[in-house]
DNA sequence: TTAAAACGGGGACAAATGTCCTCTTTTAGC
DNA sequence: GCTAAAAGAGGACATTTGTCCCCGTTTTAA
């Protein structure tokens, strides 16, 4: 799993061997059991996280319990919640395993401290933030623009990896749409 | 008007008057008139903009020519596509003045040098990509999960001096809904 | 191993929304 | 000031989508 995690920082950011065993040494290692909250609302985030293994999801709900997926991130993916990890203030937000799941942790402090340290990594967050509006943005557009079947063939395209692991209720809650109208879309493309 | 810059960069990043004057001296000064295109599709974006007056709006459109407007922004707030701007590559988006329009420009690598040479400016580009992703993230939550009505509402609460300065359709399209939608909640409204 | 929960398809119906059209008023720009 | 364009309301109709049921299968967790 660390080799995962030296790997993937090899690749990303190419830092030196000594960098990335300092960023190591200043990470918590946890491992979360599926349906496990690592974020509830009310809570405030404290940390970045770095996913070695395994699937976590970041949601909201309305009052009436229903449940808005707003990100899934798998293996080398990161995740936070950054709005309550940069002002410390409670979320709005789920962070949930859907899986068993192995992650690495730093807390915002810790970070502040590597980014001075290595400072390729300040860039390199900086650039993780922007693609993740980049991709938010792209979503609005598509969820004003295209069609129902669209977007669904979109998620698929795209997110293969996490459509194979996820029901399709969450496919359904990631779309925006009720499960009934995902139903429908997929039943009209078995009967071409 | 370069007083306005002046005191709002001394609000927001508390910069002294040395540096506030060097990032002044690296910046582009330029008028648009309404109308105006900024940035178009295919276009590679060359800078961070800084509005001292008027209002821009960024947006995409469909190949039906339908409009979809992802952000807008007045006087002392920032505007760029970072997506096209980070990496060089061709935007999907439109840039527009909505009014005469004047604002300071700076390009990637200037505004790099000054990020070398005033370290705030780093942290504050990135809380501001930061608050961009909330608010986008937001954005995606209540177009699932909010009536149109209760989006309508919100917009005209969140962005009071916007939604006074441009034509009902440009909200329906912020929106995500036709103009037609737009005016029967009006009218519902009206009615009670 | 087994009981409970989760999953997901489908019917019936109602509500929300879009498209296409017309019509009037307001606004922008020469 | 004048003229063309833009803005926006509204009717008629079709389509999309949601909600509330029910049902059978699969998966999960104790």
């Amino acid at each position: 799993m660390a080799d995962d995690f030296n790997t993937y920082i090899k690749r990303n950011i190419n830092l030196n061997d000594e960098d990335i065993q300092l960023m190591h040494s200043m990470a918590l290692e946890k491992k979360a059991h599926r349906r496990e909250m690592l974020l509830q609302p009310g809570d405030v985030c404290r940390h970045k996280m770095f996913i070695l293994s395994g699937m976590v999801r970041l949601y909201r709900t309305r009052e009436d319990g229903s449940e808005h997926i707003m990100h899934f991130a798998t293996e080398n993916e990161w995740m936070t919640e950054p709005e309550s990890l940069n002002h410390g203030t409670p979320t709005a937000y789920y962070i949930e395993a859907l899986e068993d799941t192995e992650l690495l942790l730093w807390t915002k402090r810790d970070f502040t401290q590597l980014s001075i340290a290595i400072p390729q990594l300040k860039t390199y967050s900086e650039n993780i933030i922007a693609k993740n509006l980049a991709m938010t943005r792209e979503r609005v557009f598509n969820t004003m623009s295209a069609t129902v079947e669209e977007r669904y063939d979109d998620f698929i395209r795209d997110y293969p990896d996490v459509f194979n692991r996820i029901p399709l209720h969450m496919v359904a809650s990631y779309l925006g749409v009720s499960l009934k109208t995902l139903t429908r879309v997929r039943q009209a493309q078995v009967k071409r």
